[in-house]
RNA sequence: GCCCUGGUAGUGUAGCGGCCUAUCAUCCGGGCCUGUCGAGCCCGGGACUCGGGUUCAAAUCCCGGCCAGGGCGCCA
């Protein structure tokens, strides 16, 4: 006999014999009557009388079973339906205790879950974060697909770093050094050169920065877009049009423009003079909508391939409830100017060869930006942690599980 | 890298020099109960992060290690 899943089951099964299994997640005994919860993809009851009883009474807390037996319509249960028990088998005993409470009603501490995060991903509202994350990224995937970007993949295994080397993991490549890309910046610039116009990755970062933050991870989930032949203010429409297609299709959020804060004038409105964390913040708190730009950063807060614009930058961060969620900007296409910016950022011109090479032969004006997955889902679902949106985080202090 | 906090049963907690043979809930084991749905009731089980020190006396105070949480810097 073929199992059914709770969430099929309908009228037209009633009174009819079925298989359902799953996890036996809560046992209530009352003597001559027992009824058991089980997990499948959903909760039903199993309902259990006479010989049964001893046999169902000696099964651990979620354990696997297969339960056989006549389904009963019941307005009384959970789904208005109970399965009343035929046969039973244990198809793989749980140990016990469990590592920690798979219903939720014992809290855990995120750091126990996380050691556990197969037990913790059991909770149905700890999985709808993941189904978030999915429906994200379709709608990512498909943004960009409409709008004609070639999906690309870029290496994880580099040679160089892109802005020094202090934030990178260290690797043997076959003798020789390499390291983790901390972001696809430089290749996703070089295939501006290509042809190919507009292009977007998916794909994870990593980060050494020795970080203990709850918004910063080792190893993250960057989305980056490029495109040619666009200024500043394109780049800009192309984010916003991304979040919003995000947020109304996947969170039934509403269309809206994202207000465009200069530098400075953001800067005045909180009475600061530098852009750190605190003025971050305030800034989130004086601006009513969640999702805000601040433009044209100073050119020292910004790196060598971002295009300047006297003391300032065509550069921009996005900040979403606060949380700086991406950022981008017109990138210098111009060889000679982007050898000046790299000697000037105290970088080695020969580190940065092969990505100099196209911009000699034919580089078009081209901007884009990189937006942090994880973040936009932390922001998204109003979590404290960023960690609680990725399966498996990575953190200066966790490499496991 | 810097700064601040904290580590008590499997899990989450109370206790913060002697009343601790360490609280409560959950959990695990046993018992009662035929309609539960966070079932209920009774009995039992299980813990002071590690090392050193102070003291008549340390879960409690001090020092160090380890682990964890948070903030800053930096960033997505």
């Amino acid at each position: 006999m073929l199992r059914i899943y709770s969430d099929e089951i309908s009228e037209k099964y009633f009174d009819k014999e079925l298989k359902l299994e799953g996890w036996l997640q809560d046992l209530r005994d009352l003597g001559k009557i027992v009824f058991l919860v089980v997990r499948d993809r959903n909760l039903f009851q199993v309902t259990c009388k006479g010989d049964l009883i001893k046999e169902v009474r000696a099964i651990p807390k979620e354990s696997i079973i297969s339960a056989k037996g006549v389904i009963k319509g019941n307005e009384e249960v959970m789904n208005g339906w109970e399965l009343l028990l035929e046969e039973v088998k244990v198809l793989n005993k749980a140990e016990t205790p469990l590592p920690l409470d798979p219903t939720g009603r014992t809290p855990a501490d995120l750091d126990t879950r996380l050691n556990s995060r197969i037990i913790d991903l059991r909770r149905r509202d700890v999985t709808e974060t993941f189904r978030n994350r999915t429906r994200v990224m379709r709608e990512i995937r498909d943004f960009y697909y409409d709008e004609g970007f070639i999906e690309v993949n870029t290496p994880k295994i580099v040679r160089a770093g892109m802005e020094g080397g202090a934030t990178l993991f260290k690797l043997d490549y076959f003798g020789t050094p390499a390291y983790l890309a901390q972001s696809p910046q430089l290749y996703k610039q070089m295939l501006m050169g290509s042809g190919f116009d507009k292009v977007f990755e998916t794909a994870p970062a990593f980060r050494a920065e020795e970080s203990a933050t709850r918004r910063h991870l080792s190893e993250f989930i960057s989305v980056d877009a490029e495109i040619a032949f666009v200024e500043m203010g394109d780049v800009l429409d192309n984010l916003e049009g991304l979040c919003n297609r995000v947020l109304e299709r996947a969170a039934g959020i509403k269309l809206k423009e994202f207000p465009r804060l200069e530098y400075d004038e953001a800067l005045s409105m909180v009475g600061r003079e530098e852009m750190d964390r605190k003025a971050e913040v305030e800034i989130s708190e004086k601006v009513d909508d969640d999702l805000f730009f601040i433009l044209n950063y100073p050119a020292e807060e910004k790196p060598f391939y971002i295009m300047k614009k006297g003391e300032r930058t065509n550069s921009f961060d996005l900040f979403y409830k606060g949380l700086e969620i991406s950022s981008g900007g017109q990138r210098e296409h111009r060889y000679p100017v982007l050898c000046d910016n790299i000697k000037e950022s105290g970088l080695n011109l020969e580190d940065f060869k092969y990505y100099l090479e196209p911009f000699r032969y034919g580089m078009p004006p081209h901007g884009g930006y990189g937006l942090g997955f994880d973040r936009f889902i932390q922001a998204m679902m109003g979590l404290d942690n960023v960690r609680e949106t990725v399966l498996f985080p990575r953190d200066r202090f966790r490499c496991h599980p």
